[in-house]
DNA sequence: TATATATGTAATAAAAATATTACATGTAAT
DNA sequence: ATTACATGTAATATTTTTATTACATATATA
């Protein structure tokens, strides 16, 4: 996969209000957040929730691990937020063009 | 407008494989382009050509303006890419947040 | 006049993304 | 056994985006 790739599906994920809203939620409380967590922090279907974070998953920007917490009846799958930095200036996207060649 | 959804705006032009094609010809070129020229160097559908362009202009990615050339029998929508400078981190997204407040 | 080249719009089709709903599993506590 | 709380998946519906096609205008040149 290119560089070019991974910059597409990161500004993809990166381009929907929901999963911004994800990201700014994350930011803000500091700390690994489980699925039903999120979902209910942001007032959304869980299912829902899931299909942006695996969107968010895919492209890098958030990890995900299951929990299976000790004396409680539940399974949790936390997510953390990931450091990204992304640059775009119309050079830069070029030189990453020339570098593979699309 | 807030700032939050202009970057959006952005990233959404940005995101769509054809756009950034687009946007790497007009940087490669280094010219402004008319409307067919892009179409054909692509070798895609002008309508087409035209679809992305509208959003590239809506975002704020490139600007355009009608030419009539003289003793030509021909009006030509150029099109130029404006200069642009994206830079998003998990903070720098909170601060424009925290900017405006969403 | 027919051709070539450019523009514009509108209608439609096709594909992808988004959102909802429903049903399933598992376990601690009441 | 029922409730509470968490997970997972699959099916469906809805909406948006992307792509194609068709028709219209305009003018210089052959």
């Amino acid at each position: 996969m290119s560089t070019l790739d991974e910059l597409g599906g990161k500004l993809h994920a990166l381009s929907h209000p929901m999963r911004v809203r994800i990201i700014l939620l994350m930011v803000e409380e500091q700390k690994d957040m489980y699925l039903n967590e999120i979902a209910n922090n942001l007032e959304i279907n869980r299912a829902l929730a899931k299909i942006h974070l695996k969107k968010l998953e895919h492209a890098g920007i958030v990890k995900s691990w299951v929990v299976l917490v000790e004396g409680e009846a539940r399974a949790l799958r936390y997510y953390r937020l990931l450091d990204f930095d992304i640059h775009i200036t119309p050079e830069l996207l070029e030189k990453e063009v020339n570098k593979i060649g699309k």
